[in-house]
DNA sequence: CATTGTGAAGTGATTCACAGCA
DNA sequence: TGCTGTGAATCACTTCACAATG
């Protein structure tokens, strides 16, 4: 029980809730700025002040990956941040291979978080011969013709889909296909994977939608139009497609 | 419930659960694309392939804007793409003011889904004097020092933070100041807002370890493999940007 | 005695399964 | 006939509230 005598080995890291899964990067941030801060332990109060989060939840969050609280006192910081990053899987460090370097790839590869958080870019791809070759921070732009070389090379662990909607679903089969079953994708387009590989999404257009309509609310939102909405006709003058199938960006994969 | 029986106002735009809002956009953008390929009628089991999402949460979602479908036939494409517009409050523009002229902020400034999408940007901010007075697409990058006259000016519905963690809050604090209630947080930092502000985060570094996570999970377990079923998984969040506050701190237990 | 850890209750989302309708 | 719309059942997450305890 006591925190401080970690025989190594066992931790419930099984059985994390999804939800839990997801808050637990946030507490492991607000931990390493605690530690940086010469803070020794924080209650569950703290972190929840500090994480935006309800302090019940945090304690059922943390509780999920073992008991390290000490009643009365709180958490020890340094060894519940460890215990955080066991449990999470940061004790190794993760190799990313980023397709499309435009500004979000570019934006990816220059990340300073990255390696300070145990994340190594093994390769930055794009299909325009004018940014191959060019230097991105660390990272030299690389052919993406070249991605199934580079991924035999470098077996990474996480596949980084930076790449116009149009391509997203291909750049994807060719990951997978070299071994890759974790994929990040940022392509406004849902990707269809193989059962064992786990796909997140970041859209964000989809973000700002979610936020206009808060807005709309907020606002008292206008009645649109009130009783005669023509049915099955004219999607009147809006244009709200979805245009970035029409790919007005830089040439990446093809 | 009668389709065709709609009285008063409209359709019950409110009440929609967050999890349903959340999936709206992305019928939307799939609606959008049937409407270029010229397709008159879908399914939710259609829509449902198309999105990832499961048949009977496509219908639970759509029945919570109204009942717009046709028994023993599906939706109308065009009509349903209108509803939903009009559900998630895109029916007229919104205009972002994004705030960090780093890569993010470049990448989001020209983001082409933005315009097409009923986004405006009024404006690229930066606190860089070399950055001040470039262009990036369609907009020319201002000075941070003028935030409070071009929201002043602008009035812009929704905000987005793009800078380092370390000036994040203040930015975020000033654009509450100047009268903004919606934003986008790109900012590995938790911003604090006042009740009526809504923050959405999107959290790189978080996608990324939950994606490691799980990659640590499949590599030390047997792989569950099942039936190689098309899959589409949901997220939200990430972080980025450049520096960070130092902060990482991985593991090491005291 | 402050704070954890957790059963139990509460809330919300998903899935089932089928009645109702075009 | 085929597909929507939706109650009811289920599952997942959150919150409460308090006994356990260093």
């Amino acid at each position: 029980m006591s925190p401080q005598s970690h025989t190594s080995g066992s931790a419930p890291t099984r059985d994390i809730p999804a939800a839990t899964l997801a808050r637990l990067p946030l507490y492991h941030r607000v931990l390493g700025q605690l530690l940086d801060a010469k803070v020794a332990t924080v209650s569950s109060a703290e972190l929840a002040e500090l994480t935006g989060v309800n302090s019940a939840k945090v304690r059922k969050d943390l509780s999920h990956l073992g008991s390290y609280g000490v009643r009365g006192v709180g958490y020890d910081v340094a060894y519940l941040n460890y215990q955080i990053s066991r449990g999470l899987g940061l004790t190794h460090d993760s190799s990313v291979l980023i397709v499309g370097a435009g500004n979000l790839g570019r934006a990816l590869a220059s990340y300073a978080g990255f390696a300070s958080r145990g994340f190594r870019v093994v390769g930055l791809l794009d299909s325009d011969p004018g940014q191959v070759g060019t230097r991105v921070g660390p990272v030299t732009i690389g052919d993406s013709a070249t991605l199934e070389d580079l991924a035999a090379a470098t077996s990474p662990d996480i596949g980084v889909v930076a790449t116009p909607a149009a391509s997203a679903q291909s750049v994807c089969d060719r990951l997978v296909s070299a071994g890759v079953s974790s994929i990040l994708n940022f392509a406004p387009t849902v990707l269809t994977v193989p059962a064992h590989v786990e796909v997140r999404k970041v859209d964000l257009g989809l973000e700002l939608q979610i936020l206009a309509f808060h807005a709309q609310q907020r606002r008292g939102e206008a009645p649109t139009n009130g009783a005669g909405v023509p049915h099955a006709v004219d999607v009147s003058g809006l244009d709200l497609r979805d245009a970035e199938t029409g790919t007005s960006r830089r040439g990446v994969p093809a």
